[in-house]
RNA sequence: GGUCGCAUAGCUCAGUUGGUUAGAGCGCGCGCCUCACAUGCGCGAGGUCGUAGGUUCAAGUCCUACUGCGACCACCA
């Protein structure tokens, strides 16, 4: 088979990765090997996936290529979440497009019409990762509520209730009006925004004329204040500590209270106290046992009922009953201007809670709700990353890690919706029909006494009275609960599964640092509580991809870039290489469209050097024969000795590349990996070894024209074996086609480096000449001498650098079109020539044009200037006495070095100089 | 308010433990269809490394302050 004229990935792509799943190449096998896993961060099945993801699954897909290819048992476990509210809020909306709801679905309708999308963006999902040539192992892909997942949950759930840590209490919660459920502390985004602050007259309860003004930002909720505070040592308030308020609009009488909490110089250091709608006001509530009133309901609209409950009464409570908040603000204002209670009203800025699903703003809401005591579990969870256990990458993210685990509060895990794992606990009807109520949706709520009854599986009675009607909590868990539980319920937790033994604790988590709380902190508190051990050894923590201007990707601002449409513009190698060479840790990327089209042409120029091999091999000599792999350990090593220089040469940069990416990927450093390797496929297999190795095809030199081709064979199969990771699709396809039938790249094994590659004379030889290729070439621009022109060189120096570049002359005629080459001693160089100097050696080229002359004197004046000043400045640090006295010896052996080299180059170039000054002047 | 990160070429970014004339890709300029590749080849221009101090023989690299940008955390009405 013949490489195509040009790399086609459309096609190639989903060839390869159906091949790989065919051969069944991504499974880890059987074996005694060292194993090594990685499970999926789940993406959400609310849609396709973002760049985000493409990151993300890239990383992870380097790292279990490489892993599997240097001889481990690889197991990448994909799989997706089910998200609980965002999924929920998409079908949601496709329900309202549709004109019809949730509620007149019902629950169990509803559910089933999730399940439907599920399958729908789950597909999608999996569609996208298989373009991005993910490796995971699909026969192990879960889904986070699959039936062995859903019993894993239960068993947590159970186990925790067991051990205490868990318990159901009414609290004040962060409320989504419109998701209308509970969040936890990290599910609400804080965002600061232009307000106002209210000064609002409180008259005194004893009509004797006398008020306080408090200052708020929430007026509408003084229909639920309990109380007025001032700080106790407030010289303005003393008058009226132990007084009584009547509030305005519900008149409802309310004790001022004194309570350090309050700040003196804010607003009028006096404070409304709301216990009901406010976190702060609940705190000190709770010490002054202030009743507390919710006056809005679910929906965040002020609830009537709840005031007549208190047997309160008056026509406001018409007047407000139904009122959405801030509706309700724009009154209560209103109303207290209209009576000319509103003191002033000033702009101020403050923060607001915000749902992270829906962006509404959040109310806190006094409901019951199911909380994890974390503390006991937070604990174990600090100490395994603190003493290393978990080695967190980028280190700086354990500082945050440190700071939210240490201040860590109880976590809500019981959400108001429909989609997710209905929490396993029931209430007996008859029991708890006092505490029973049912809501809107016609699910059934119990209050904050219910007792529960917690169990695995539904309970056949009650276990007080034996009662057979048993309601199961209508609530289900936060997502995060059963994410949390992912790294050892997707290999068969609660199982004692071979999964277990065998791929427990995972090797590396590669995750994104948004979820570093949400995700990989519930994840290590789980593992180390139900498994009793860390959940995974490394977490690498990446980067967020963002458009090139560094604005976050979002739907909103319209810069949302498909990683599909780049895969199949660019080509998903392209595309990956892009994102491996940006993924400099600790910094985001920032992602610019024109850099995966420069890594577009480097796949191209791998498959170009391909075809290059490939056109100078015979039939009988594919690499089947020759491959390092393919004949494995029976193949003896090069003998060094024997190679030409530029063959020393590469296997020594091969051998120092080798080691560099291994250190790289061994370190996360994603773009140390990718450079390095572009570096040496470019700038030195193609740029230098192919084309010197023309000359040894050709015959031109040596006579071991196979061991060329062989070696030209070799080293394109150690590029291709290193570069496989991240770009699996042309290089499978390259070692195919080339390979004659050998097996797939992906379960060959990855280069080692060999001691005996090593070679520092040849790669000093070697950039010596390179040296004097590139001073030659330069010299032909400058001087406008055309490409295809021989010229005449002639080299002064040393009789060993001589000697050799005398060896070299067939590679100074092909990369620099040296005609003829003279060679002198040192300093005799020829009168009116381009000169340049390499190392210590002179490199004349002889004019032979007033032109060029002219130009050669331009030339020469600006190196020696640039001269001029180096040794200006080599000089200063040598003459300082400071510095020969303190800096180490090789520093300054190094500078005088310099120092010697630059005065001969000078010299030199002085000297060219002033000939061609003598030339012109005797002409003229 | 607290914590952390980032400022290097026109653009996007590298620059491990302070020590050769600070690098790459893209873009730009000039010259080349040289038999693997014009998605290419060769050569070049372009940076007082955010500002001001400090430590040091030596600072893009370490310290301090400042400016700008960003992120995370936080109960100040």
């Amino acid at each position: 088979m013949q490489l195509a004229k040009a790399y086609s990935h459309i096609d190639l792509e989903s060839k390869w990765y159906r091949y790989w799943v065919d051969e069944k190449l991504f499974a880890p096998g059987a074996g005694a090997g060292q194993t090594y896993s990685i499970v999926i961060p789940p993406p959400n099945v609310t849609g396709s996936l973002h760049m985000g993801h493409a990151l993300n699954n890239t990383l992870q897909d380097i790292l279990c290529r490489y892993k599997r290819m240097d001889g481990f048992r690889v197991l990448w476990v994909p799989g997706t979440d089910h998200a609980g509210i965002a999924t929920q809020n998409v079908v949601e909306r496709q329900l309202a497009e549709r004109g019809t709801s949730r509620a007149q679905l019902g629950r169990a309708k509803f559910i089933e019409r999730v399940w439907e999308w599920k399958k729908e963006a789950g597909d999608a999902i999996l569609h996208q990762l298989r373009a991005l040539g993910v490796s995971c192992d699909w026969s192990h892909e879960r889904f986070t509520m699959d039936e062995g997942l859903s019993l894993a949950v239960r068993e947590a759930f159970v186990k925790l209730w067991e051990d205490g840590l868990l318990y159901r209490a009414q609290r004040l919660i962060n409320w989504c009006p419109r998701c209308k459920t509970a969040l936890a502390d990290i599910e609400v985004v804080h965002e600061e925004v232009d307000g106002s602050l209210w000064h609002i007259r409180y008259p005194l309860a004893d009509d004797s004329g006398d008020s306080l003004i408090v200052a708020t930002t929430r007026p509408e909720t003084m229909l639920g204040d309990t109380a007025a505070a001032v700080h106790p040592e407030d010289e303005r308030y003393q008058h009226l500590l132990g007084k009584k308020i009547r509030l305005p609009i519900t008149g409802r009488i309310v004790p001022l209270i004194a309570d350090v909490y309050v700040d003196k110089e804010f607003g009028t250091g006096a404070l409304k106290i709301t216990p009901g709608h406010d976190f702060n006001d609940f705190e000190i509530g709770e010490r002054y046992n202030l009743p507390r009133i919710s006056i809005f309901d679910a929906d965040a609209c002020v609830d009537g009922a709840v005031f007549l409950a208190r047997g309160e009464a008056g026509a406001w409570i018409e007047r407000y009953n139904g009122k959405e908040r801030f509706a309700a603000r724009q009154l209560v204002v209103a109303e207290l201007a209209d009576n000319g209670l509103l003191e002033k009203t000033e702009p101020h800025k403050l923060s607001v809670g915000r749902c992270y699903r829906c962006q509404t703003v959040i109310e806190p809401y006094l409901t019951p709700q199911w909380f994890v005591n974390i503390k006991s579990l937070a604990e174990p969870a600090l100490q395994a990353v603190r003493d290393g256990r978990i080695k967190i990458v980028p280190e700086g993210w354990c500082n945050s890690y440190y700071a939210w685990m240490e201040n860590i509060k109880d976590w809500c895990i019981s959400r108001q919706i429909w989609w997710g794992h209905q929490i396993p606990a029931w209430y007996c009807k008859s029991c708890e029909s006092a505490n029973l109520m049912q809501n809107a949706d016609g699910d059934y709520l119990f209050s904050k006494d219910a007792k529960p009854i917690v169990s695995r599986t539904q309970p056949s009675g009650c276990p007080t009275c034996g009662g057979t009607e048993l309601i199961q909590d209508p609530d289900v868990l936060d997502t995060w609960f059963s994410s949390g539980l992912w790294p050892f319920s997707t290999l068969g937790w609660p199982e004692r599964t071979e999964d277990l033994k065998l791929f427990y604790p995972t090797s590396a988590l590669v995750t994104g640092f948004d979820i570093l709380f949400f995700w990989v902190a519930r994840m290590i508190m789980m593992g180390l509580k139900f498994m009793g051990d860390v959940p995974f050894r490394d977490v690498y923590i990446h980067a967020l991809v963002r458009d090139e201007h560094g604005q976050k990707m979002s739907k909103s601002k319209g810069n949302v870039i498909d990683p599909l449409e780049l895969m199949n513009k660019y080509g998903t190698d392209a595309f990956r290489f892009t994102l491996a060479a940006m993924a400099a840790m600790g910094r985001d990327i920032k992602l610019a469209e024109d850099r995966i089209g420069g890594y577009q042409s480097f796949v191209n120029k791998l498959w170009n050097a391909a075809r290059f091999v490939q056109m100078n091999l015979s039939e009988s000599e594919r690499p089947t024969r020759w491959s390092v792999q393919a004949s494995g350990s029976n193949r003896k090593p090069d003998q060094v000795p024997d190679l030409g220089l530029a063959d020393r040469w590469i296997y020594s940069r091969l051998a120092a590349t080798l080691t560099e990416a291994r250190d790289a990927i061994d370190g996360y450093r994603y773009n140390d990996y990718a450079n390095g390797l572009y570096r040496f496929v470019w700038h030195e297999f193609c740029d230098w070894y192919i084309e010197m190795s023309k000359l040894a095809l050709n015959g031109a030199i040596g006579d071991d024209r196979e061991g060329a081709r062989r070696r030209l064979a070799e080293l394109l199969d150690q590029i291709l074996l290193l570069l496989h990771p991240v770009m699996p699709f042309v290089t499978e396809e390259i070692w195919q086609v080339m390979g004659n039938g050998r097996p797939s790249i992906m379960i060959q094994q990855y280069p080692q480096p060999r001691p005996e590659w090593i070679d520092g004379a040849a790669e000093k030889q070697m950039e010596f000449l390179m040296g004097v290729v590139r001073a030659i070439r330069n010299l032909r621009t400058e001087l406008n001498c055309p490409p295809g022109k021989e010229v005449k060189a002639i080299f002064c120096g040393q009789q060993a650098d001589l000697d050799f570049l005398h060896g070299q002359e067939p590679f100074l005629r092909s990369l620099a079109r040296v005609g003829r080459a003279e060679y002198r001693a040192a300093g005799d160089g020829p009168k009116g020539a381009a000169t340049a100097v390499v190392g210590a050696t002179e490199v004349y080229l002889p004019l032979d044009d007033l032109i060029n002359l002219d130009e050669e004197r331009v030339r020469l004046a600006k190196e020696v200037a640039k001269m001029a000043d180096e040794i200006a400045r080599v000089q200063k640090k040598l003459s300082n006495s400071d510095f020969v006295a303190k800096a180490k010896e090789e520093v300054i052996q190094k500078e005088r070095d310099k120092a010697i080299q630059f005065e001969e180059k000078i010299r030199t170039l002085r000297s060219s100089l002033e000939k061609i000054q003598d030339l012109q002047a005797g002409r003229k």
